[in-house]
DNA sequence: AAAACACACTACACAGTGTAGTTTATTTTG
DNA sequence: CAAAATAAACTACACTGTGTAGTGTGTTTT
């Protein structure tokens, strides 16, 4: 009675892979199904079975895509470390994303993909923020511990994270990976300016 | 012997017009020729006749778009406003551009063709930087007359732009224009913390 | 027997061209 | 100065070529 179920697992992880190639390198509508079948030495139709459609297969790549980095984004506030260690640390974890070749290729497409069609994006930064930020937790420690004064954290961290896309994050879409050397003072000098608004004298 | 010409410029600005109000709701490549003449109330072959290409169509677009940008940002040093002031009128002049809807429609468009298209992206950003911004020479005027000491007034300014980019810019073209008083409590902290940075005790 | 394959096929959208005929502003002419 | 001549600009429309999402089906693999 119970049918016979194989193990298609494999294979479906091997179309997730093409798939994310594929759409890394090309684009979204620059991206064929036909193309994604052949990198992952698959038959069109199978792909099709595993996925009902494009916009279905984009939506699991991503889906996996924002799972990897949303594990980067948890830091912990430490009394021991310095304040500036801890700021580096989360700017760094953001700034990861935006320096790893294949990670950047897909924050390409997503940023298009989000741009044209906003359900989509509005739906998976949903998803994204449930396992959101430790920045606001980190600042609120921080001021409980008198190291920092900050009145209304929400708008610090979002400060902070405007001055980390702004400067690291778009920059990078658009003109690709920055200079270390060039990303290390800026990081420095965005810190120091973050910190001199929020340190006690 | 000398041809006789007729003014032609009227259905060309007709068409761009069509062009870029086409281009801005629906996006690039959702976006047919046919459609455009249509909206422009011309034959395709009139559009044709005008510009060689969507391609070329699209960029003549984007040079009237930022042409207009451009005259938003020039501003100068005076001694005699308040730092405060001043800086708001170069976040404002960026923020302007997120806040008219068409304007707002036309950035998206252009970011994603920048993305998906980096020459495009380097040739007109290259382009908008010959009439560049006056942010850098207004740090060095501040730190001259001693209102402020900016040791490296290129990076600071990297950074303002940053934050107003991170802060107000690509949220927009996500999620559309900001509250008012979202943005204003925003601007004024952001200023703040720009100026905790680099002014004297 | 479930899963994968090969492959033909539908249906559609769209960039760009070719062409023959029509409108319109300007110039020429009476 | 008005009417006719003219050439540039425009229109209508058919047509080519291509790319590609998604389906249907019979066969093979595991």
């Amino acid at each position: 009675m119970t049918g016979k179920k194989r193990d298609t697992s494999r294979k479906r992880s091997t179309i997730l892979d093409a798939a994310a190639q594929a759409f890394t390198q090309d684009g979204y509508d620059n991206t064929s199904m036909d193309w994604i079948a052949e990198l992952a030495g698959a038959s069109k139709r199978t792909v099709y079975n595993h996925f009902p459609s494009k916009e279905e297969l984009f939506r699991a790549v991503l889906d996996r895509f924002f799972k990897e980095v949303q594990a980067l984004k948890q830091i912990q506030y430490d009394p021991q470390k310095s304040l500036e260690a801890q700021l580096e640390a989360f700017a760094d974890a953001k700034m990861e994303v935006s320096r790893n070749p294949a990670w950047l290729g897909l924050l390409k497409v997503t940023t298009t993909v989000f741009i044209t069609n906003p359900d989509v994006a509005v739906e998976t930064i949903q998803q994204a923020e449930e396992g959101g930020d430790s920045l606001v937790a980190w600042l609120e420690a921080a001021h409980g511990d008198g190291r920092l004064i900050v009145k209304d954290p929400q708008m610090a961290a979002e400060l902070f994270w405007a001055m980390v896309g702004g400067a690291f994050f778009w920059p990078s879409i658009f003109l690709g990976p920055m200079k270390a050397k060039k990303s290390a003072a800026l990081k420095k000098e965005m810190i120091q300016m973050f910190l001199s608004r929020y340190q006690p004298e």
